[in-house]
DNA sequence: TTCCAATTCTATTATGCTATAGAATCGGAT
DNA sequence: ATCCGATTCTATAGCATAATAGAATTGGAA
């Protein structure tokens, strides 16, 4: 097909991902300072330094762009769980594991992962839904994890493992919005407490003393 | 003063202040389905049957209106926190009660408290520090209650009093977040098996069974 | 150089929103 | 019956915003 003019005679092949890129990490920093709908799209070409108009032949609508930004907050999440799930150690290692895993975004994509948590509700049903399922799969998991510990007789055979599940999401979530803000909590005092502190929650009350490598 | 036609010669004297309340609830309605950027003044308007420029005899503006709905949202925690701190009870028996007291308010005045904790960042900054300082407040008393915990010796001592207070309120909020949407979330089954985690994550690991009243 | 597609720009439309000004209404007190 | 203050209304100013249309520009390939 003579050459590939037709397939991608495009910049340097590279650049343009780069760039659509750049676009996502400025709608995210910006709708995770102002909320989705107190940032304008002239706030986001600003970061950019590009006209407001610009944006558009990236983005079909500012809500595609919140949308995108969700997607990217969220997709990993899933799979990453699933390599714990399915990997080897104890309940407690996996649960370590889970909470590491789900607090390391927090720190170089925050704006993605605040921006997904505050304000993927006011994606319109069909996108909130499509998100949603990602969401989901990742709870799943999370869930099985807990479920096998119980299992295994490693976790209390009273736990809750849908309240324990929320209990370990709730709190990491609530890591993601104070981090960076509470002073002289790091990553590493904020992981190594909240796997602590759910680890002791969930374990028997007769188990040998904690031990958890991470 | 001649009577008190000057004083208060309004309505049936209790009217207006109901009046007033119906405005709040309408406009922490709004801006917790649609976030404060989100809602107009005319969703407010739309609730309450009037006009949409009627609003601005109860309210100076919007702005105002979102300050008196995140104050009205966090004024209570403190005062009870207080008690709860003052009152009779081993330090679990008190995590239980700050635990059951933070959640309370979810269930008849969930607007009021969600739009606290999602829309209070949008105030303007002295209108944000006024909420932060009662929110501080709060967070100190609980945070005391942990030390007391700690220093009895009822809590582990390498508790970290800080992390302790944060992940409390992280799992209270999360609560928040989801109440009404998890189905078979009960406020009771949300509120027992919180406590419980949270205790049993604080207790020493040697401490007796857990029993605490609530 | 010339061409072409990718990218950004200018200009504009249409809409929605907050807030103000001042008129109308309502019900209780005199 | 009249008055008065509290409440709600009509009308509108003034601004910000999302999105579209089409022109200009850019840099690499032919």
């Amino acid at each position: 097909m003579r050459n590939r003019t037709a397939i991608a005679p495009r910049r340097a092949a590279a650049s343009p991902k780069r760039r659509a890129a750049e676009m996502l990490a400025a709608a995210a920093k910006v709708f995770a300072r102002r909320g989705y709908h107190g940032a304008s799209t002239q706030d986001i070409a600003d970061v950019l330094g590009i006209r407001q108009a610009s944006l558009y032949y990236y983005f079909e609508s500012k809500e595609a762009a919140l949308e995108a930004v969700c997607s990217d907050g969220v997709e990993d999440y899933a799979v990453r769980a699933l390599a714990v799930l399915r990997g080897p150690g104890t309940a407690s290692d996996k649960v370590a594991k889970l909470v590491f895993h789900h607090l390391s975004p927090v720190v170089e994509r925050q704006d993605y992962t605040v921006v997904f948590h505050r304000e993927r509700r006011y994606l319109p049903k069909p996108a909130r839904e499509r998100i949603r399922t990602l969401e989901r799969r990742y709870e799943r998991i999370i869930q099985k994890v807990i479920e096998q510990g119980v299992a295994s007789g490693e976790f209390r055979a009273d736990l809750d493992p849908r309240m324990a599940t929320l209990a370990l999401l709730g709190l990491g979530n609530s890591a993601t919005a104070w981090y960076g803000r509470e002073p002289g909590a790091t990553f590493e005092r904020i992981t190594s407490n909240y796997i602590d502190l759910l680890v002791r929650a969930f374990r028997k009350d007769d188990a040998p003393p904690l031990r958890v490598t991470h």
